[in-house]
DNA sequence: ATTAATTAGGACAAATTAGTCCTATTTGTT
DNA sequence: AACAAATAGGACTAATTTGTCCTAATTAAT
């Protein structure tokens, strides 16, 4: 469904932001140790989550990556697959059709139409705030 | 959401579906022409759906692709999709978790159940019959 | 029998995705 | 000023997926 890189990308997302939840930091290392991801490539795709804005990056010692707290409960994971694998997911065809809508539709353009717009609306309406909480309080995990 | 291989062995398996329909056996040569995939990948990906009993093929002149008709009904679109990506489209987790399930959820589990079942129940509700009749009655499209 | 049309299959090549390594830069601490 | 702890980023390697090419086997028609 999703690349390696936005599956890092999202975890790795939740983890910021549950520790910025409680005013913590947190670098590289951590991240990766905690989302079991490998850290050199986490890097990169946290250096793109730098540039779209989503996280903020802190160079040098005591360094790291943050969330700020006014903005957990505003980033949708919508925000996060696009920046990383791009909206593809919504509009790309099922079957691969360069050009697949209404007027000329691949043979389960229907169908996958229901399953498409529940994803987008899903990914549009779930805030890293709730996803943060949830492990807090051990409903869900990161990592295994 | 599927892979090239698995986009094209739907393609396909629905244009064969579509001829034999009509009582024509079909070449990879015609297959590969009318879905718009090239000609030895689509070979492979045939093979496979062969092996796996979900289309016929006959060697030599005169042979080709094809599905007997009474099949063409019964084949579901989980069938093909299984043969060729596999079932982790299913059980597969979100965030790529090696374990994942109602014990142990991974932060997006819940909002994902539902989104993997409706394309489970769609794909396994889906048969080959009711998309090649869309295409031959001009309703959908299998290239473009 | 020979030929032409066709699928089967192995070995390879190209493209994409995933992942690593090294160096530069920044910044707090001493 | 020097050092240590961090992120940034470029260049590389590895793995996977996608795709090609060639030869073998099969079969209908002549």
């Amino acid at each position: 469904m999703f690349s390696k890189a936005c599956e890092y990308g999202l975890k790795a997302s939740i983890y910021i932001a549950m520790s910025s939840y409680d005013g913590n930091r947190v670098s590289l290392k951590e991240i990766a140790k905690e989302i079991d991801s490998p850290e050199a490539f986490t890097a990169k795709i946290l250096q793109d989550l730098v540039r779209n804005k989503i996280i903020k990056s802190v160079k040098g010692a005591y360094g790291g990556f943050e969330i700020e707290k006014g903005d957990i409960a505003t980033i949708k994971l919508s925000q996060i697959v696009k920046a990383i694998d791009g909206d593809s997911i919504y509009h790309g065809c099922g079957l691969g059709l360069h050009v697949c809508d209404e007027n000329h539709p691949c043979p389960v353009h229907d169908q996958f139409k229901g399953i498409r717009n529940q994803l987008k609306h899903m990914l549009e309406s779930t805030n890293l705030e709730q996803l943060a909480l949830d492990i807090k309080s051990g409903v869900s995990f990161l990592k295994l």
